[in-house]
DNA sequence: TAATATTACCTTTTT
DNA sequence: GGTAATATTA
């Protein structure tokens, strides 16, 4: 033997896994047994850790890979992850259960449902569903819908559920009238979801949480099954996903958590910074480890994040610090509205990109409200700009996608009332509502699936003879499709689904815009079905649910987050809440005002600090640029209004900052009136009322960033304004820019 | 029952 | 400003 020093086999493999770990990184992942909380600064490599983590257990043989759940909060960072690790430890990561919580919980439900009165075949209820029985709910409650919205029904009952509280819980303890109407409404909700076997998405936590409750042989079983559990972003969890988690640790506690309790950000989900914060006391014993370097941001934008966050009263100490170099300071720019700030967000990329070299799907734009992307959308179309919109109204919750769904959920699960209530009457078919809720309270008084009640409609007291012929219709095109679901793959049933019960032809009858990119759409679902057919041959393994209840159950869980691309040449804008996990090379977080951002809505319910979190996570997104713009007068729906500059600006040190004060140069003015846009910067105090009102004089002239309209060269922006009413024109059609006399060019402002 | 006028209302939303 | 839920009418 040659080996003085005899190796084992994986030691070189080892080895590898923690080679170019910083100190505490590879304290996290070479950690044993037992519970360890990884505090994971912004950019400071935590899914690095997580995946290394993973690996390192299955490569020194602590854990076999089938042991292992690994839990996100969105399917993009499962499947992220799921790549990570297996290019770590290859094809054996597929044994490993690397996904989020809610798809966990509902396999887990999947093959426990009966025992907990559920059918095996449960629909999964998205939120806009869950509402429409909340309605439903209250209405057979004879809840007034104006006294209380359906809205804050339903988010009482999830915050209950999210509390572990079930509808006798809940009783027990309401204390107003509101209370009280919630608890009625919520107890006949949870009857109406068993009922019709639905879960919403809180359900699928709280079932579990049941499941393991109540059944100690189910619990011990997958104790034993996952003996490995790691966490990712754990601020974000609420009470459930703690009971889970805390159920399936077991006596073994070999659990780990990896956090930020400075982006906790969802608290208004149910979300419970308590969970990381008490952690070291729920799990005696538990390691700690900071992860403090930051391997994303210039020394400039951490420095900025820190000082903001510092504001902060309730936090784990951190400092995140980087040997990266100062980079560029942060540009803060004050602008007169948002059409100024929205021309001079797309001048700036057009500068990065064009003349520093970006590439644009390394550039994005943060806001507060969805609402304020479409102000910029229409100016980065007049730029020429291409980008793309995360969030809004996302393709899962188009009303025709929603449909066909439901379609498809009413043929898995013949009790699904909420689904039967979708597609009843769509396309129109002459069955209206009161025919809609004979059906309803027949089905609820005799206990009776939807599904058999609609097929002989001329049981239902007080249909007419034209409601019930209708239906009968109805319901054989549906008898002939379920027939026909056994078989056939997702998307050839689905297709049959569009056609046999005339969706597809009501569409085409429209013959409008609207109508053919629905069909789009639905053309868009039938390949994701199509692809969903193709992944599942090529899988081939042995599985119990059929094919459609498999895809229905995936699809519920799917999110728009899914589709953002970085691989195109798009800029991309989405919502600061959206922007967690992601990092670009140039960020702007625009409308950084008080009331926007700082929501008006935070300010007044005290949720200053997650506000500040919020801005914490949208400064340590950026990589080398970071932009933050206000406007002094914004319209807000519909009225315009004027505002302060965001706190959040002041808590930039101003050695940090570039100021870019954007004073309407109006040309006639003679004097200069900048210096009161300048001065709100300045200084640390209060603004004084003086620098809030702008006295302007009206459009007798062209300004800067007025639209105009050109007799030949069309629409343009004016991006100048010199002496000699001369103006300096950016044209659409050009792209570049022009140079007009005012008094003489045929030129006028666009409407 | 369905199409159209009118009015109330507005955060964020991983699943 | 824009949606979405009501009220109104054909």
């Amino acid at each position: 033997m040659e080996n003085l020093a005899p190796i084992s086999p994986g030691a070189d493999a080892i080895e590898r896994l923690v080679q170019g770990l910083n100190p505490p990184q590879r304290r996290a992942v070479e950690h044993g047994e037992g519970p360890l909380l990884v505090i994971a600064g912004a950019g400071s490599g935590k899914t690095r850790v997580l995946t290394r983590r993973i690996a390192f257990l299955v490569a020194t043989g602590q854990a076999h890979p089938s042991e292992i759940l690994a839990i996100t909060f969105t399917n993009k960072a499962a499947q992220e992850m799921r790549n990570r690790v297996e290019e770590l430890v290859g094809g054996v990561s597929r044994l490993m259960w690397v996904m989020t919580f809610h798809s966990a919980c509902a396999r887990l439900l999947r093959a426990n449902a009966e025992r907990l009165g559920y059918k095996r075949s449960f629909t999964i209820y998205d939120q806009a569903d869950s509402l429409r029985m909340v309605k439903r709910c209250m209405e057979e409650n004879e809840v007034d819908p104006k006294r209380f919205t359906p809205r804050s029904i339903q988010a009482a009952i999830s915050g209950a559920k999210n509390r572990l509280e079930d509808s006798t819980d809940y009783a027990a303890q309401q204390s107003s009238y509101f209370e009280q109407v919630v608890s009625e409404v919520y107890s006949l909700y949870e009857r109406r979801m068993v009922e019709a076997s639905a879960m919403d998405f809180d359900d699928l936590l709280v079932r579990t949480v049941n499941l393991f409750e109540l059944f100690a042989d189910v619990r011990e079983r997958y104790q034993r099954t996952f003996r490995w559990l790691l966490v990712d972003e754990y601020q974000d969890t609420n009470r459930a996903q703690y009971r889970l988690l805390q159920l399936l640790a077991g006596e073994a506690q070999n659990l780990t958590v990896v956090g930020d309790d400075a982006q906790s950000i969802y608290s208004f989900r149910s979300a419970d910074v308590r969970n990381i914060l008490e952690f070291e006391h729920d799990f005696q014993g538990a390691e700690v480890v900071k992860l403090e370097q930051n391997y994303r941001s210039t020394g400039t934008i951490l420095d900025a994040a820190n000082a903001v966050i510092a504001n902060n009263t309730e936090q784990k100490q951190k400092n995140l610090w980087t040997d990266a170099g100062r980079g560029e300071p942060v540009v803060v720019a004050e602008l007169d509205d948002e059409h100024a700030e929205a021309r001079y967000v797309a001048g700036e990329i057009e500068r990065l990109v064009g003349d520093e070299d970006y590439s644009r799907d390394e550039v994005a734009v943060f806001y507060r409200m969805n609402a304020q992307s479409r102000v910029l959308e229409d100016t980065l179309v007049r730029y020429e700009v291409p980008y793309q919109v995360i969030g809004g109204t996302k393709f899962y919750e188009r009303a025709e996608v929603k449909d066909a769904i439901a379609y498809l959920s009413l043929l898995a699960n013949p009790a699904d009332a909420i689904s039967f209530t979708r597609v009843i009457n769509s396309p129109r078919r002459g069955i209206g509502r009161q025919t809609e809720s004979r059906i309803l309270s027949h089905t609820n008084t005799t206990g009776e699936e939807v599904w058999d009640v609609m097929s002989r409609p001329d049981v239902v007291p007080g249909l007419g003879s034209a409601a019930v012929k209708a239906v009968t219709r109805f319901a054989a095109v549906m008898a002939g499709l379920r027939d026909r679901a056994e078989g056939d793959s997702v998307a050839e049933l689905l297709e049959s689904v569009l056609h046999d019960t005339g969706y597809f032809d009501s569409l085409e009858a429209e013959r409008t815009l609207e109508a053919e990119g629905r069909m789009e759409n639905l053309q868009e679902l039938i390949g994701v079905a199509g692809e969903f057919d193709i992944n599942r041959k090529v899988e081939g393994e042995e599985r119990e649910d059929t094919p459609l209840e498999e895809f229905l159950a995936q699809i519920r869980l799917f999110t728009e987050q899914d589709g953002i691309r970085d691989t195109e040449s798009l800029i991309t804008l989405m919502s600061l809440h959206n922007a967690k996990g992601l990092e670009y090379d140039a960020a702007f977080i625009i409308g950084c005002e008080e009331g926007v951002f700082p929501h008006a809505r935070s300010v007044e319910e005290g949720n200053l600090e997650e506000e500040r979190r919020l801005a914490y996570v949208g400064v340590t997104r950026a990589k080398q640029r970071l932009y933050m713009t206000c406007a002094r007068r914004r319209s807000l729906h519909g009225t315009s209004g004027w505002n302060l500059p965001s706190r959040f600006l002041r808590e930039v040190p101003d050695e940090l900052v570039d100021h870019k004060a954007m004073a309407i140069q109006t040309g006639w003015q003679g004097g200069r009136s900048d210096g009161a846009a300048i001065r709100g910067f300045g200084g640390r105090g209060e603004l004084r009322a003086a620098d809030r009102v702008q006295p302007q004089t009206p459009e007798a002239e062209f300004r800067v960033g007025d639209d105009v309209v050109h007799a030949s060269f069309g629409e343009g922006v004016i991006t100048s304004v010199e002496p000699g009413s001369v103006v300096v024109v950016r044209f659409a059609s050009e792209g570049g820019e022009r140079k007009l006399m005012a008094d003489y060019a045929p030129l006028k402002k666009a409407s």
